[in-house]
DNA sequence: ATGGTCGGCAACCGA
């Protein structure tokens, strides 16, 4: 069995359905990870989900902030969300596909939204950057983001940090901009290796080419400039990062009316 | 060196 996930900021899932369900449309993934939903669960469009063939969908929404979506063809077997650095920010929801989803393995799946952390890179000066840096310690100990070494678990989302030298089109103007200092990079490769995960899309788009899912909405001519970033990531229990097939950076989606300034990622598994 | 643009939701905050 193939099983197809994309994960994207949406930057607001009301404003921008109609891009979803443009993406929904062409790219038919069994499973759409959402990010900075913007919309309580009370208001979020459900129905149009069902409609497109989605009706299983696991909110962990808020008014205004954050929030995050699993949405999916397959039902669930558990749906959980968990707090980080104590606070109720809507920034996590996970799903266990299983049986009723045709999968013999159990599977996990964790959607992430990480704080962006603010412009200042100093979290003596910034409450944010200070809140950004407890919450990728806090998924560096967490024990329920840690793999075991037959599990068959996911990790995604918006990550907020390109840790690689070639996530950024500018490693040497990027070292005191967050999203790129030595102490996020540095958390987070140190939460993904406590976790045992695998960085499934530089497994297929190796260093040194540049690899970007962000470009900013304040560039004259994104595309032309190209200064971006890979802030949104797909890791995987090394147990299922051997079963991976294919990853694909839906770039184009950028270039849409209207657009977030993320793009989705996508990638196949053999179940 | 600086400011540039979005979205939510109704004055700025967060990104």
């Amino acid at each position: 069995m193939r099983l197809t996930v994309s994960t994207w900021n949406i930057n607001s899932v009301r404003l921008r359905i109609d891009l979803v369900a443009k993406f929904i449309k062409a790219t038919r993934p069994d499973i759409i990870c959402l990010q900075e939903t913007k919309c309580p669960d009370d208001r979020f469009p459900h129905k149009r989900f069902a409609r497109l063939g989605y009706p299983h969908i696991a909110m962990n929404g808020q008014k205004g902030y954050h929030g995050v979506a699993v949405i999916s063809r397959l039902p669930f077997e558990t749906v959980d969300t968990r707090p980080f650095c104590d606070k109720h920010d809507c920034r996590h929801v996970a799903v266990t596909l299983g049986e009723r989803a045709g999968l013999r393995d159990p599977t996990v799946l964790h959607n992430i939204y990480v704080p962006a952390g603010g412009d200042e890179p100093d979290p003596e000066l910034n409450p944010k950057f200070a809140h950004k840096l407890a919450f990728l310690d806090e998924m560096r100990v967490a024990p329920f983001l840690h793999t075991q070494p037959n599990e068959r678990a996911i990790l995604l989302g918006d990550l907020n940090v390109a840790p690689l030298e070639h996530d950024v089109w500018s490693h040497r103007q990027m070292l005191r901009v967050v999203s790129h200092t030595p102490i996020e990079c540095e958390k987070l490769n140190a939460a993904q290796d406590a976790g045992g995960w695998i960085d499934v899309m530089r497994s297929f788009v190796p260093e040194p080419e540049k690899l970007y899912t962000w470009w900013s909405y304040r560039a004259r001519d994104w595309a032309a400039s190209d200064r971006g970033r890979r802030l949104d990531h797909f890791w995987a229990s090394t147990a299922l990062a051997d079963r991976v097939t294919s990853m694909t950076v839906a770039r184009a989606a950028r270039g849409w009316t209207r657009p977030s300034d993320h793009v989705p990622v996508t990638v196949t598994v053999e179940m």
